[in-house]
RNA sequence: GGAGGGGUUCCCGAGUGGUCAAAGGGAACAGACUGUAAAUCUGUCGGCAGCGCCUUCGGAGGUUCAAAUCCUCCCCCCUCCA
């Protein structure tokens, strides 16, 4: 801990991005008495157990995780598998289905495989909440419940939208900011970290912490990332998110085909660029000196090195030039063997087979629509046979390809 | 416990006996134009050994030549009153 920054440059950096800080003052505090003792700050994170697929997303949250262990300080990184039984308000979740200990051991293990492609897994301490909530009876569960009213609780957007608007809460409900909040406690969290979109639940944490007599942690919230529709936030049930463990051909192909304006946001949340480099290339861009598409590439390339490598990204670029700009084939086509029952075969058929369209009438709109070439060549017919004879290379679309051999029907 | 409202294809949402695989919008997909950007225009948007046929409108029955639409029972959701 010889080397850890005065308290200035870590709160330059720990607010560079943030949404909002709770407070400054706490946080100067507690850092300047870290330093004095030599000791690392205590930081909170909680993860949903349920859907351990991160995208960019979690990364915001995950890179500025990281900054604190640059700074010496060390990571909970906190799996909600108790909380994960309520599920976070949403106004719409579904119940929960329980999870059992082999679920939870092997979420928690592809978890890990994923953060530490940003996590310093040193500084880094993985820990269930059910640990301690597990431990509690009725009695103190109850009793933790009396902490709180109706009224404080209905402070919180979400309940109160939906409380004016008179859709159901359901009691449970209330449990999840308390116990996350208790989360704290147990912990004796110094930062809580997580996006806008929890910020009463981490406030709860400080609330319940100062209740105890603990001097109360500090709260930083990050903005929630858009996903690549612009609008709402990214999520895997939205469809609209790039994961952590794509391909680097995905990842690269995901960050080109987004739109410009969503670019800069991306820059803003992901990239490891200065606010200074960040805004002239904005400019730019905007005056022409740049091609807004080399900017993509350049963003693209950093975040395919982050989740894999420098060549990985290379190579991404290339394949990515080869197909799109030059219209040549990708690198490395999927192939697929099939079995030949007869002489040629139905060109919709063939495409179901090779898995290039999901049924033989979408294999038939996309023949009709002028996407399907064979060999090269478009085919426009929806009743072409094509020979089994030879192998044959399929394209749909812009991007799906299958080279499919045939073996001699059996 | 009582009263009322509602469940339609990925989403929203029309449709109250045939002309309904089901309006309209959104999303998505494909084509043109591009930078796999945006905008725009066009088309598609249940399935199938292959165009005519099959299965869809919460579920199960029924009436009818004909049902998403009418009847019966059941399930689920919401609101108000208690």
């Amino acid at each position: 801990m010889k080397s850890m920054k005065s308290v200035k440059e870590q709160i330059a950096l720990i607010e560079r991005g943030c949404a909002e800080l709770i407070s400054r003052e706490d946080l100067e505090e507690k850092l300047k008495k870290a330093i004095e003792k030599d000791e690392s700050l205590v930081i909170k994170a909680g993860f949903d157990p349920t859907a351990p697929d991160l995208h960019l997303g979690h990364t915001v949250l995950l890179q500025k995780m990281r900054q604190f262990q640059q700074l010496g300080h060390t990571i909970h990184f906190l799996i909600g598998d108790f909380t994960g039984l309520i599920g976070d308000p949403t106004g719409k979740s579904e119940t929960r289905l329980p999870l059992t200990r082999d679920d939870i051991a092997r979420n928690a293990d592809t978890y890990k495989q994923q953060v530490f492609k940003v996590l310093d897994p040193a500084k880094t301490k993985v820990v269930f909440n059910s640990a301690w909530l597990g431990e509690l009876s009725s009695y103190e569960m109850i009793h933790l419940a009396s902490e709180l009213t109706v009224a404080r609780m209905l402070e919180r957007d979400d309940f109160k939208k939906r409380f004016e608007a008179h859709r159901p809460i359901s009691i449970h409900e209330f449990f999840y900011p308390l116990i996350q909040g208790y989360d704290s406690v147990a912990l004796k969290a110094d930062v809580e970290l997580g996006g806008t979109d929890q910020l009463f639940n981490l406030l709860m944490g400080r609330e319940m912490q100062r209740t105890r007599g603990m001097v109360p942690q500090v709260v930083l919230t990050m903005p929630l990332l858009e996903g690549l529709d612009g609008v709402q936030k990214m999520s895997k049930s939205l469809g609209n998110y790039i994961g952590v463990s794509e391909s680097a051909d995905d990842i690269f192909g995901k960050i080109l085909s987004m739109s410009d304006e969503l670019m800069f946001r991306y820059y803003e949340l992901l990239s490891d660029l200065s606010q200074e480099k960040i805004s002239q290339l904005q400019q730019d861009m905007e005056q022409g000196k740049v091609h807004p598409k080399a900017v993509k590439v350049q963003l693209a390339k950093e975040l395919v090195v982050r989740f894999h490598d420098q060549d990985a990204a290379d190579a991404a670029e290339k394949n990515f030039e080869q197909v799109f700009k030059r219209h040549e084939l990708p690198d490395d086509i999927l192939e697929k063997q099939l079995n030949a029952e007869g002489a040629t075969i139905w060109l919709p058929k063939l495409l179901l087979e090779a898995g290039l369209v999901k049924s033989t009438s979408d294999g038939r709109r996309m023949v009709k629509q002028n996407a399907v070439s064979v060999n090269g060549e478009k085919v426009a017919d929806v009743n072409a046979e094509i020979p089994t004879d030879a192998e044959v290379l399929l394209k749909v679309g812009k991007r799906r390809f299958c080279k499919v051999s045939f073996a001699p029907d059996q």
